[in-house]
RNA sequence: AGGCCCGUGGCGGAAUUGGCAGACGCAGCGGACUUAAAAUCCGCAGAGUUAACCCUCAUCCGGGUUCAAGUCCCGGCGGGCCUACCA
């Protein structure tokens, strides 16, 4: 409240009403709209800066504090950009198709239509409230038509397209068809046999109907259909990606997800998985988000190798190590194996038909749940070791994982811990074939699998033995691939996207089905189809996935012409049915920041001259947002761009130069002495300690997320109400850095407020409301305003908001008038002087720096001003006082000229009377002289 | 279990490249103003010792490299994140 004598103090109330009346006015005069090449307006002589924030997800929960904090961090690098003569491309958009906001309408009844369109309006509210300089005439959501239409357009193209090996890019897959036709090549392809079962087989091109072919184009497209085990989540009534399962849960609501095969939509991201490795090199992200995702990615180098079972053929393994060849003494085939069927094939195997169903039907969570025991049956048949000959057992067991490598490894219990634990439970035999470096005996207690020296490694044709680990890999890859049983080979952990949910809320795929079960793409001149309304759009809890877009029956069957089918792949009048499963949540997001560039254009995804411009070499010259997105969003979108990368589409092999993930805002929460947590408000503090209201028993303070239960929850709002926006931003920049989880105090926002306090009684005169300023300028202090607008600058480069907060907060203490000092104009800031602080504080409070500066005589936005110069020569001092050492303890300070060199500190220094008396007469034996900074003397 | 990151006053943090540890803010203490309080302004403020200066100790613990270590290296302890049968 402003008190009756200060009626023009800077208090919440002022604060509220110079932010609103500002914000209103930004709006009004379309402030901060950037301009496309090519329109009115538009400076191509400006260098460009494209600053992105993570793209929101709207909840109806609103925002929370820990929203604002990167947002906060990209406005000032934008205001500072602007200021410093960039073109400026700073967005917002909606990301809201997906899981969360179908199941928040599911509970709540509401349509997700109205649900999504809600949240977002008051996403938007919170955001402009806090005086964000985002380009609103930009502004677009994913489940915008005009928007899907384009997400569905891009993944026609890879539809369209084929991963050619021999470039390394991806081409049109019409290139490739009709290659095959010339050449009339054999090709493989899958039948249905009925049952869900499906079976493969080859025949020459010409020879193939087109349902074959199809099925063999299948096989190479980017976007294409396939039977894949999937991660079945029947709670949520969807399947998920590997990547949205975390401890075999579902990532959302912590579900079980069981393993079915299914007929999916996959993206055939593993061709990329190389190039999505080796650019990591080219783009500045944080170190752990790269080896994240290049743990993600999961390149292994070794060997495959055949072993030979009678009538079936060869079992192909994958091993790093095929330096351990001769100790395999059995293998193990995924339950999954084609193996396995074929035993069973061969006669009555009860045993194995029982795990093989058990182990399909336990959940990952089971697995885990009973550490690891390993369990496994015998298949009853051998395989030849390809190195020693013998014939060795073939067993099942979960722990071998069909989707990784071949499903199938050779077991070498000495050196590999999982083998020696199974080897143990089922009394297989164990042999070592490599010796410890230092030539110690292997004891036989555990596996050793540290690379060291080959022994009882040969056979009449080849020795390893007394090879080290590398030169045995090297030796025994060539011997294989000599006599056929195996050659070096690159394997990933890396899986096939998988594309489809079976949900309601996400963008329809632009295919139908003819009676053949044939898919054909919707022409783009038909795009977008739009997602159906339906009033009951729950998903169906089942142990079958059912997509709820099957019920919009008259949308789903359909005829091609309706569909939009390009009349010359399928007749107007053919029944088709559509495509009814959804795309994922990820969908949307793999692309927005390339729509940013030119939101409205209705002929491309993204205008090429825009695109090429916003995007420039690099792309997105800044990437702010949390780690959880270090690895799947990040890794999609860097895959969609390859591949428009690929296509010609855009300029750029990585979508994102520079990365950064700002840290998490915690807030404290109280413990008892036996751990449990207390809610905030059911304890109060005591003389610095905290009691547990009730029992009065002493609790410490911790730091826990925020969460409804703990009652710790901070909303932007609510800060805002109590102390305006620039209070907010100031408090969450100040905090400490961008990167570090740091701890909501609220009793710490006081400081900044404060401090925007300070700086409005330096201009304005709190019972009078009259503008103040400094007569005459007072030399120290032009030196220091020098001084922090070049500290400024650089913080905010490295984005280091919180010192450059703490400089500009000891300027305005510098420069703060005495009470006692009855001349306003003898103290403060000139005019000119106040013009080039608030040019400075702009960024990080621009809503009472833009009223000052108009108080202080300005017309135009502070937002347009230019960054301040700064004189170099202002940045030095005449003379420096240098530490003085002896024998590495500070003992007394010596005035040198700044620009001496270390012989002149030598002398100035030891010429020094308190030098002297210190050294007792002593002759130091050695000097060391860094020039601005010490000088150490040993004696 | 493995990989990565982190550990500085009562609290949040600063120290950008190995060079004066603790900037700035919160909380605290003292003073000025006031009848008084709030607000404001001016100071103090790592610990020990001291009237004060000095001095000693101090960046989780223990070693090391260096003229010099919060910063680099090795080994512990504590916390966080990621991965978790990937052959």
């Amino acid at each position: 409240m402003a008190d009756f004598e200060t009626p023009h103090r800077y208090d919440a109330h002022r604060a509220g009403d110079i932010e609103t009346h500002w914000q209103a006015k930004w709006i009004a005069d379309d402030a901060f709209r950037a301009p496309n090449p090519g329109d009115p307006g538009f400076d191509a002589t400006r260098p460009k800066y494209y600053i992105l924030d993570m793209f929101p997800y709207p909840s109806g929960a609103g925002l929370h504090v820990g929203h604002p904090e990167g947002y906060t961090a990209t406005d000032i690098l934008t205001r500072y950009k602007l200021m410093r003569g960039f073109n400026v491309l700073h967005p917002m958009g909606w990301d809201a198709f997906g899981l969360p906001a179908e199941q928040y309408a599911v509970q709540t009844g509401v349509h997700p239509a109205i649900t999504t369109r809600t949240a977002i309006d008051a996403f938007r509210r919170q955001l402009q409230r806090l005086g964000f300089r985002y380009d609103w005439s930009r502004e677009f959501g994913t489940i915008d038509p005009d928007y899907y239409r384009w997400t569905q357009s891009i993944w026609l193209r890879a539809y369209r397209s084929y991963y050619d090996a021999s470039t390394g890019r991806a081409r049109p897959i019409a290139e490739l068809e009709s290659k095959i036709e010339k050449e009339d090549r054999v090709i493989s392809f899958t039948v249905d046999v009925g049952d869900g079962k499906s079976q493969q087989s080859e025949q020459k091109w010409s020879a193939c109907t087109p349902l074959q072919q199809q099925s063999h184009l299948d096989t190479h497209r980017l976007a294409y259909l396939g039977v894949q085990t999937v991660n079945w989540c029947p709670a949520l009534g969807t399947v998920l990606a590997n990547e949205e399962i975390i401890d075999g849960r579902s990532e959302r609501g912590g579900h079980p997800v069981f393993r079915m095969p299914l007929r999916q939509w996959m993206f055939r991201i593993t061709a990329y998985a190389q190039r999505l490795l080796d650019d990591l090199d080219l783009v500045e992200w944080p170190e752990s988000t790269r080896a994240m995702q290049a743990a993600w990615i999961g390149r292994s180098e070794g060997a495959e190798v055949r072993f030979a079972v009678e009538e079936f053929g060869d079992l192909t393994v994958f091993t790093t190590r095929p330096d351990t060849l001769f100790g395999a003494t059995y293998m193990v085939v995924a339950p999954e194996h084609p193996l396995i069927a074929w035993t069973l094939a061969r006669g009555e195997r009860k045993d194995l038909s029982q795990y093989v169903e058990w182990s399909r039907n336990r959940s990952d969570i089971d697995r885990q749940a009973e550490s690891r025991e390993k369990t496994g049956v015998s298949l009853g048949i051998s395989a030849r070791n390809p190195a020693t000959g013998e014939l060795i057992p073939v067993w099942t067991a979960d722990y071998v994982l069909m989707a990784y490598g071949t499903g199938a490894i050779m077991a070498v219990p000495a050196h590999d811990e999982r083998d020696f634990a199974f080897a143990k439970r089922f009394e297989l035999p164990i042999r070592c074939v490599v010796a410890a470096i230092d030539a110690s005996a292997w004891t036989g207690e555990r596996a050793t699998s540290e690379p060291g020296i080959a022994c009882n490694s040969k056979n009449d044709r080849i020795s390893i033995d007394g090879l080290s680990t590398s030169d045995a890999t090297a030796k025994i890859i060539e011997w294989l691939h000599s006599c056929g049983r195996g050659l070096r080979r690159v394997n990933f952990r890396l899986r096939d996207w998988l594309f489809s949910r079976q949900r309601y809320w996400g963008e329809p795929f632009p295919i139908v089905f003819d009676e053949r079960g044939m898919h054909f793409p919707v022409a783009e001149s038909a795009l977008p189809v739009q997602l159906p309304s339906l009033a009951d759009y729950a998903p169906v809890q089942s142990d079958h996935p059912v997509p709820p877009l099957g019920k919009a029956k008259e949308w789903v069957h359909t005829t091609a012409g309706e569909a939009g089918v390009d009349p010359s792949m399928l007749a107007p009048s053919t029944p088709v049915r559509r495509e009814i499963n959804t795309m994922p949540g990820w969908a949307g997001s793999c692309w927005y920041y390339l729509r940013y560039c030119d939101p409205k254009n209705s002929s491309r995804f993204v205008g090429k001259d825009a695109e090429r411009y916003w995007m420039g070499d690099r792309g997105v010259d800044l990437y702010i947002g949390g780690a959880e997105h270090a690895v799947l969003h990040l890794l999609y979108a860097r895959f969609w761009h390859k591949m428009l990368f690929d296509l010609g589409e855009v300029g750029t092999p990585e979508p994102f130069a520079k990365l950064f993930h700002q840290g998490m805002i915690t807030s404290f929460a109280f413990e008892r002495a036996d751990g449990s947590l207390i809610p905030t408000d059911g304890v109060r503090e005591e003389a610095g300690t905290w009691r547990e209201i009730g029992t009065n028993e002493l609790v410490t303070r911790v730091i826990a997320k925020m969460s409804k239960s703990l009652k710790n929850v901070v909303t932007p709002d609510e800060v805002v109400e109590e102390y305006g926006a620039d209070t907010l931003r100031l408090y969450e920049m100040y905090m400490g850095p961008l990167a570090d989880s740091k701890p909501w105090n609220t009793r710490d926002i006081a400081g900044v407020f404060r401090f925007l306090q300070r700086v409005w009684r330096l201009a304005v005169d709190e019972r009078t409301g009259a503008v103040l300023f400094a007569r005459e300028a007072n030399p120290d202090i032009e030196r220091q305003l020098h001084r922090t607008i070049h500290k400024v600058a650089q913080d905010i480069e490295r984005l280091a908001m919180n010192t450059a907060i703490a400089a500009l907060i000891e300027l305005v203490n510098v420069a703060t008038r005495p009470t006692q000092m009855k001349d306003p104009s003898d103290g403060g800031l000139t005019v000119d002087q106040m013009r080039r602080f608030l040019c400075a504080l702009a960024p990080f409070a621009p809503h009472i720096a833009e009223e000052l500066w108009h108080r202080i005589g300005e017309s135009s936005s502070v937002a347009s001003a230019s960054w301040p110069v700064v004189d170099e020569k202002q940045l030095v001092d005449d003379m420096l006082e240098l530490p003085v050492q002896i024998q590495g303890k500070v003992r007394a300070r010596v005035a040198v000229p700044s620009g001496a060199d270390a012989a002149e500190i030598e002398k100035i220094v030891l010429a020094d009377r308190k030098v002297q008396e210190l050294l007792e007469g002593r002759t130091p034996k050695k000097v060391i002289v860094v020039p601005k900074r010490m000088i150490n003397l040993l004696v």
